[in-house]
DNA sequence: GCGCTCCGTGCT
DNA sequence: GCACGGAGCGCT
């Protein structure tokens, strides 16, 4: 019998403690023990028993077993909040390729570091005249020190304990006192802020459409029959999902369950709150990035009380520790927001999916332009799809035309705004309608070049092109370089230097200039920086305060401005050179979108399209707004070429300071792994430069690993891993494993 | 997080 | 020479 052994988080919130513990497995426990599992465990000197977590059953010791201790016993009600978040962490430590401690990190909420110093706070329990009289008294009786308390607390009736003590020069023993005759009292409240603020509403039901009707009853009655395989709600733009959303919601909410809603950043507007805040009143809360780890812990603590019953936030927001939770709900499911930019890089779909199965409870996407991934698994049943083929209201769709800009230069039309799109925005300005102009920038730096020998300027540290700022300097995004733009090319000393013209701020030049009569608003992350920028752009915007609103993705996501009867896209194809298999995707579901913008009020919309390669087929379907047709087209050559949803893509990113020692390192890692795939069942791709082959001096390369069998492919990245982790010559690289990204 | 050790301080 | 206590270490 091989004797196994459990790696083991001990429940003690330090940083020092933030990794895992191996102990033995005892023999009535064998088998049975499994990641997530709650279990009693000595630790210390003292051999206190505290709780632990199992992350990981192993029958290879990897501490000296004389030493180790034994798991005392599991914990019955082992079925915790934290145990299924902590199996789900296992699942993403398994799934992303992270140490399980980062996973951990990011799905267990960040108890506070300081040991939550119970915050104390002096409230007064006087009447205001009452304060006022004794407040004399004190005067009269030279009680200087009182004084100071009352006069503080006659402006604000709690005040922090701290803040008395430092600032009005109290000690503990005049408050003592004070406390004792019944004028003020001290207590050690924790006290919830929510980030809602809002004034009194009226719980408004809206009517669903007949084809809304359709679908959610549709999507209850599988419930009904036990079949909770994950939705996917195909709903084209404006035809009111989130009703269908809120319809779903009630029911699990009546059913004395709580809800989970995702939401990609961009689109977590005040409306959008409101309008949940609305139906669901105070029984919701809202995540988002600006809040401190204090408060989002605060809204987590929360939710596992019982208080709350409904999240909204980004992606995040999924690891809200609900005690029953009935319903996941992911809006604009295709949104690459909702994968993770940090180890573990994880996929909210997939791991809202996980964390479905964990918890029985089902998952619903929804999307005008639904991922392939998720279209895919609703194709071959995997998923249920449901499809909302009209805008509510029974609105037109946008009419979408495209304009061939290479047949625009031949015509000896060199501005980036064509002559149709040019005519139309006339036309529009003269009706009063609003104007929203669609600059790509995906895969697009405003490069500055010398015009004589073509030298573009580069981050010396960094393997991209430097970008032009107005203020006069050249900057990196990714390192964050700065340098004086140069008065000549550094390479030929030729003074036709200069940025390559295509950036928002450009655009919202020429624009002014051939429309001098319009108001033009620009939206670009310089114009958003500053606090609520965004939303002060957005709300002048559909106050109607403008006429035109020029800007990048961020302008697309999901606002709704009924007056807007026109979108221009200008550079539609920027997004197609981009070296990834998912451009085509992108870019239709950003073309998709941008053109969906058109024409939500009353008035019917129009989309222009500019573009180099008005054939390809993600362009094609865009113009006739055909999801069907850019799906059949894109899983087709995924098929062919072996990428996701298809196949199954294993990235393995290497970094390293030293570019040799790198480029051996991953030799090694391929070598290893042609040595564990000896029925040559993995197609192994690489080792290559990254798209950016250097970022901050730390070189970048990459070896991909196709396989259509999931397993097969996890099975080789554990041996990899363990390979890594073993061999002390990879001390010096970073590595970075990415499953399907 | 908590008990244990180590070392400085101060008293005998 | 020893008792006390604060800081910091390590826990499987």
């Amino acid at each position: 019998m091989i004797k196994t052994y459990a790696d083991i988080i001990v429940d003690i919130t330090s940083e020092k403690l933030d990794r895992s513990f191996q102990y033995l497995v005892p023999q009535h426990l064998e088998g049975r023990l499994q990641p997530g599992m709650q279990v009693q465990v000595p630790f210390g000197n003292g051999g206190r028993m505290i709780k632990g977590y199992v992350i990981r059953v192993t029958d290879q010791p990897s501490f000296d077993v004389s030493r180790m201790k034994e798991i005392r016993g599991v914990e019955t009600g082992s079925n915790s909040i934290e145990s299924r978040l902590i199996a789900l962490a296992a699942w993403m430590r398994e799934q992303y390729g992270a140490t399980m401690i980062q996973a951990l990190k990011t799905v267990l909420p960040v108890k506070q570091k300081m040991k939550q110093k119970e915050k104390r706070w002096i409230r007064l329990l006087l009447e205001k005249d009452e304060a006022e009289n004794q407040l004399e008294l004190c005067r009269k009786k030279h009680y200087v020190a009182r004084q100071r308390l009352l006069e503080a607390l006659l402006e604000n009736d709690t005040i922090s304990y701290t803040l008395a003590m430092d600032k009005l020069h109290l000690t503990a023993s005049v408050i003592k006192a004070m406390e004792n005759t019944g004028m003020i009292r001290v207590q050690a409240t924790e006290v919830y802020r929510n980030p809602i603020q809002t004034t009194e509403c009226e719980q408004t039901k809206a009517l669903l459409s007949p084809a809304q009707r359709e679908v959610a009853d549709g999507i209850l009655n599988g419930w009904r029959e036990n079949d909770f395989r994950p939705v996917v709600i195909h709903g084209v733009t404006g035809s009111g999902k989130t009703q269908v959303y809120m319809e779903l919601m009630e029911e699990v909410l009546n059913q004395g369950k709580q809800v989970i809603l995702l939401i990609p950043e961009i689109a977590l507007t005040y409306q959008t709150v409101q309008r949940f805040y609305r139906r669901f009143g105070d029984r919701i809360s809202v995540l988002h990035s600006r809040l401190s780890p204090g408060e989002r812990s605060d809204q987590f603590e929360r939710a596992k009380k019982g208080e709350l019953q409904v999240m909204i936030g980004p992606r995040s927001a999924l690891f809200t520790p609900f005690p029953n939770l009935g319903l996941i709900v992911i809006d604009e499911e295709h949104e690459t927001t909702y994968q993770s930019e940090t180890v573990p890089c994880y996929h909210a779909r997939e791991t809202a999916i996980e964390r479905g199965n964990l918890e029985h409870c089902p998952v619903v996407l929804g999307s005008a332009t639904p991922s392939v991934d998720a279209y895919y698994q609703a194709q071959n049943g995997t998923y249920r799809l449901f499809e909302l083929n009209s805008r509510y209201e029974n609105r037109q769709m946008p009419k979408v035309y495209s304009v061939d800009l290479r047949k625009e230069l031949k015509q000896g039309n060199r501005s980036i705004l064509s002559s149709i799109l040019q005519e139309k925005i006339e036309e529009r300005l003269k009706k009063k309608e609003q104007i929203m102009l669609f600059l790509n920038r995906r895969g697009y730096a405003g490069f500055f070049s010398c015009r004589s020998c073509g030298t573009v300027m580069k981050c010396p540290h960094c393997d991209v092109s430097l970008s032009q700022h107005r203020n006069g300097k050249l900057v990196c995004h990714y390192c964050g370089y700065e340098t004086r733009q140069p008065q000549q090319c550094p390479v030929c000393g030729s003074p036709y230097i200069g940025g390559f013209r295509a950036g928002t701020q450009q655009i919202e030049e020429i624009v002014k200039k051939r429309f001098p009569q319009a108001k033009v608003l620009r939206m670009d992350l310089d114009t958003t920086r500053k606090k609520e920028g965004h939303a002060n752009i957005l709300a002048a915007f559909a106050n109607q305060d403008a006429d035109i609103l020029i800007g990048t993705q961020m302008i697309v996501k999901g606002h709704d401005f009924p007056k807007v009867t026109l979108v221009g896209v200008l550079a539609a194809d920027l997004s197609l050179n981009i070296n990834d298999y998912r451009a085509s995707e992108r870019t239709f579901q950003l073309l998709t979108q941008a053109a969906g913008r058109a024409g939500r009020g009353e008035k019917p919309g129009e989309a222009i399209i500019q573009t180099y390669q008005p054939e390809h087929y993600s362009i094609q379907a865009a113009m006739h707004q055909d999801y069907r047709a850019f799906y059949e087209e894109e899983i087709g050559y995924r098929k062919l070429l072996g990428y996701p949803p298809v196949s199954n893509l294993l990235a393995i990113h290497g970094s390293c300071g030293n570019e040799e020692l790198l480029e051996t390192g991953m030799q090694y890692i391929k070598k290893f792994l042609n040595r564990v795939d000896s029925h040559g069942q993995l197609q192994i791709i690489g080792p290559a430069d990254e798209t950016v082959s250097k970022i901050a001096d730390m070189y970048r390369k990459v070896i991909y690993i196709k396989q259509e069998d999931h397993q097969l492919l996890l099975r080789a990245k554990s041996r990899l891993e363990q390979y890594i982790e073993v061999n002390s010559g990879f001390r010096e690289i970073r590595i970075q494993l990415d499953f399907n990204h």
